[in-house]
DNA sequence: TCCCAAATGTAAGCCATCTTACATCATGCA
DNA sequence: TGCATGATGTAAGATGGCTTACATTTGGGA
């Protein structure tokens, strides 16, 4: 565990949002500020991979497309992170979408200028492999629940993830902070709309979580994890 | 597509086994050989993660394991091809176990040791990046395919990846080289022995592999592509 | 402020897969 | 060579969650 249990609510931006401020202001130097919004696509499948995208404000869904209505969504991306890093990785073309989920502001580097910038930072460079590294396993652990969980399960965990990453301590529970419908919910962890309805609401009589429209607050985290890793 | 469509069966160790023949011996004299036999246990979950292998002879199964007889095999390693790569990335303890699946002949290489290495070989730190980004890529296509797809869409789709990694071309078909039973496909595309045993039998029937205790021949490539990508 | 599109609630019916439970068949080791 | 262990075949029964089909609510923009 990266993050003391006590206080595993706390936001671990500081190992998604790799940069430092002063870091991200010289980056600026060298980068195209844009503005998205809400609804507007960065890239899309099969175009060229030649950015790397640092988010100042907003929020960024990552995700695929299959034949139909067929989504799943890879990530959800919060302020100060990077994304489109798989440019860095060898990608020619891009195999995911990324979509603003929200008004966005959003840097663009040339993944020349990425390099090249860290080349010269080598503690950069380190966190950005750490960044790539606790995806991966972040996408694994996903994978295994998708295989071996309920439903029920899977939304606890990605609850727990959500709140460890992007929560807001409020009085009284955690807030998600990115508001999700329950059709986001569904496409992040692999099941339908009204399935993730009902388990929420179900939680929600179990006195979990809270919900309003489009908002979701963590009232006991503990037992939320307890169901998310049934192993333990 | 990395390969072209009319050669799709070509071994893609070019990719996956990043270093040259050279590099190999060079990188050798920093190494410790190890021999492994078939079932032992070449790391665990939550051992520290010091040390990247690069794998001479075998094969080599990475994967997770949850509470009951629970698993998913996230990778299946070929002789050329390295693996625990993720120490590179920042990973302190392993989050996956590796097993080795046959008898084994492995190099063990100490990441700074690595990373020295390949600080001096731009080309070599090149193609492990694109190596780390086609593994996830991957991964990402199982979770959608695990998310949308029916389990022989899923086997479909594993047994074209195998193909093309790990296939050995013979007269009217291609082999799949690493003898898997029935359970380690099912761990693959998250499914159940029982039911894999019947796709497979089903595939056989319609002419698109055949099968023999712990090997299966691919006789229709293409038809078992269009099975597994729905989407086109 | 009203209206419309999107978000949420609810429920019956179905179906692909998992479970469970055996039988049979290969293989490797003694 | 024979046996024990693991691999494979087969099938009935149970079921979680998807589909389909509406009703209701909410918020943002005209």
């Amino acid at each position: 565990m990266l993050v003391d249990k006590k206080y595993w609510y706390i936001k671990r931006s500081d190992i998604f949002s790799v940069m430092s401020h002063e870091e991200m202001e010289r980056l600026a130097a060298l980068s195209t500020m844009c503005e998205f919004k809400k609804g507007t696509i960065i890239y899309l499948l099969d175009e060229p991979s030649e950015h790397v995208y640092l988010l100042k404000e907003g929020t960024i869904k990552i995700s695929r497309l299959g034949g139909d209505g067929q989504e799943i969504i890879l990530d959800i991306i919060a302020p100060g992170e990077i994304f489109g890093e798989m440019s860095l990785l060898g990608e020619d073309s891009r195999s995911t979408m990324a979509q603003a989920a929200e008004n966005s502001l959003i840097c663009s580097i040339g993944k020349g200028d990425f390099f090249s910038f860290f080349s010269s930072d080598n503690d950069l460079a380190f966190k950005v492999l750490k960044m790539v590294g606790l995806k991966r396993v972040e996408i694994e652990t996903r994978l295994e629940e998708l295989a071996h969980c309920s439903v029920s399960e899977r939304i606890a965990s990605l609850l727990t993830r959500m709140a460890k990453r992007h929560g807001i301590k409020e009085e009284g529970g955690i807030k998600i902070r990115p508001r999700l419908t329950h059709r986001d919910i569904a496409f992040l962890v692999g099941s339908s709309r009204e399935t993730v309805t009902e388990q929420l609401n179900q939680m929600k009589e179990q006195g979990l979580i809270d919900t309003s429209f489009m908002s979701i607050t963590i009232r006991d985290p503990e037992a939320l994890e307890r169901i998310a890793s049934k192993r333990q």
